[in-house]
DNA sequence: TCCCAGGATTCAT
DNA sequence: ATGAATCATGGG
């Protein structure tokens, strides 16, 4: 176990931030994550956090994972003083990051979201990883499930996926699986591109439209303009800003300003 | 029973 | 180029 003192990081809001669906409350200050293949235990008390890893995990994986490098007061100081929306937007969801993760996993992720609601958004994924995840076990014995892998998922068909309570996404995911096992379109060079670039390419997918190529872009590339637009952030923009969000004052931080809106709007 | 949930696609004008 | 209908499923 490593323990670590952390500023503006919260366990509690990160799960509840609606970026990643395979993070769990075990209660008490108790929490769980699966990560690719890894399953890490985390405990928060105030600002003292517990990771049950050894260092070198620590350092060579979560710190990465968890933005820990990243100095998350620059952000909530660069909000405009007059803007009071936003700066009690940032208030609530001091401790929120925006987190590496898996390219893949957010795809199907994302497609799963669409006109859905986060409890069934989580339900669909911990189905997904039973019926076609990999069962592991941590050092400590913990039974869990890893993402299911392209090639995975590529094999299923759609009528099975169905079975999974996916609904009309599950099309979506059977042909955005068979594109990218094909070769025809590789996450390896989505990787490496522009925030542009990758967001064009993402677009090609079946079933991945403007938002969630948006959240594809900030929540596993970390493009940090990527600004997502979903019903909730549409209301906000149309009530808080009518004139359209100042895009150019935040510039290499829109998507952390979104996600302070999308958490106050969706929590208070 | 109706309405909605981190939308995208298809088809109509 | 915009606008409405359609798409499954579970929970309120």
């Amino acid at each position: 176990m490593i323990t670590v003192e952390l500023e503006h990081f919260s366990l509690d809001k990160i799960c509840d931030s609606g970026q990643c669906f395979r993070m769990k409350k075990l209660g008490d200050g108790h929490f769980s994550m699966v990560a690719g293949d890894q399953y890490l235990e985390m405990h928060q008390k105030n600002g003292i956090v517990d990771f049950y890893c050894s260092q070198e995990e620590f350092i060579c994986y979560w710190v990465r994972y968890f933005d820990l490098d990243t100095d998350y007061e620059v952000y909530m100081n660069a909000a405009n003083p007059r803007d009071k929306y936003l700066n009690a937007a940032i208030e609530a969801g001091d401790g929120i990051r925006i987190l590496r993760q898996d390219l893949w996993e957010m795809i199907v992720t994302f497609l799963i979201s669409q006109q859905n609601n986060i409890k069934r958004i989580r339900k669909c994924i911990e189905t997904i990883c039973r019926m076609y995840g990999e069962r592991k076990f941590s050092t400590e014995g913990v039974e869990y499930y890893t993402f299911p892998a392209v090639e995975a998922l590529s094999q299923v068909t759609e009528a099975d996926l169905r079975a999974c309570g996916l609904g009309y996404r599950a099309k979506y995911i059977a042909v955005t699986a068979r594109t990218i096992a094909s070769g025809e379109i590789s996450l390896e060079r989505i990787y490496d591109m522009s925030y542009h670039r990758a967001k064009k390419e993402l677009l090609k997918l079946c079933g991945v439209g403007e938002k969630v190529a948006e959240c594809i872009c900030l929540f596993a590339l970390h493009h940090m303009d990527a600004f997502p637009v979903d019903t909730h952030i549409r209301q906000v923009m149309d009530v808080h800003y009518k004139r359209g969000f100042p895009n150019r004052r935040y510039k290499g931080m829109r998507g952390i300003m979104q996600q302070y809106i999308f958490y106050y709007d969706l929590y208070s």
